[in-house]
DNA sequence: CGTTTTTGACCAGCGC
DNA sequence: GCGCTGGTCAAAAACG
């Protein structure tokens, strides 16, 4: 189940050691929002990895397996600015091959299309936000530092749950996205979103065999974890 | 012809 | 200190 080609990876091929090669990120330091979307059989345009569903251009610049999942994860980053270093890892659920789940890292530099917000004036409803200010689409909320700034826009083609959590934080909020453009301007505390805490109970589509595919030793916290967040809770609010 | 995707290799961080 | 895993780059191929 290693790679579908040649799953030998030699190294013998060496050729020049690349002394340029740009200094990769220190730390993995960097925000990371993790969008949980559930594929339903709603899906028609998403081939069989999933990587549309937003509102910018993706590059696909490289893609590995990851241990421990059949599925590979895919790394993109924003083609729609040049100047963009959002980025975004799209991988699939190791236990639901039906979930989606999305990463996005750093921030876009640059609004996304128009294809919703028509009323500029008109800010979404989402606005829980204490430090969300009139930033409709254009100006960015710089706070101190580029990576601090972030136009979040959860995918809005799909009619599936959305789950955002926060990698450093054992918080999940998970919401339902209904047919309106939802605006999210995440910060680094995505605890506080008591409106967007609505739940749908998740169809019983017809989940693949992914289920049991894999003879992997999941740790029962973490299958009890996804339960919890698919099946029981709905979301996980940390006393502040 | 330009852009995007694919694939292999390389490197850094982390765990043991 | 070594090995493993994850993340990114680069070259070639594919596609529009």
């Amino acid at each position: 189940m290693d790679s579908p080609s040649s799953p030998k990876p030699d190294s013998k091929s060496s050729k020049e050691p690349k002394a340029e090669i740009q200094a990769y990120k220190r730390r993995k330091v960097v925000q990371k929002t993790v969008v949980t979307l559930r594929i339903e059989s709603n899906v028609g345009r998403q081939k069989s990895e999933g990587p549309p569903s937003d509102l910018w251009s993706w590059r696909k610049y490289g893609q590995k397996p990851i241990k421990g999942s059949p599925y590979p994860r895919g790394y993109y980053r924003c083609s729609t600015s040049k100047g963009c270093s959002a980025k975004k890892q799209v991988e699939r659920c190791r236990t639901d091959g039906s979930t989606l789940i999305i990463t996005y890292t750093s921030s876009h530099n640059h609004p996304g299309l128009d294809l919703q917000t028509p009323s500029p004036t008109q800010t979404q409803p989402i606005d829980n936000h204490p430090k969300k200010p009139k930033e409709e689409q254009q100006q960015p909320i710089i706070t101190s530092d580029e990576d601090r700034l972030q136009y979040f826009e959860p995918p809005i083609n799909y009619s599936q749950d959305i789950i955002i959590k926060n990698e450093e934080s054992p918080l999940t909020v998970t919401l339902e996205k209904t047919h309106d453009s939802l605006n999210l301007l995440f910060d680094e505390e995505p605890l506080s979103y008591p409106q967007l805490m609505t739940f749908s109970t998740p169809k019983s589509e017809e989940n693949d065999v992914f289920d049991e595919l894999e003879e992997l030793p999941i740790s029962s916290s973490f299958t009890s974890f996804m339960r919890s967040n698919f099946f029981d809770e709905r979301i996980l609010v940390p006393p502040s």
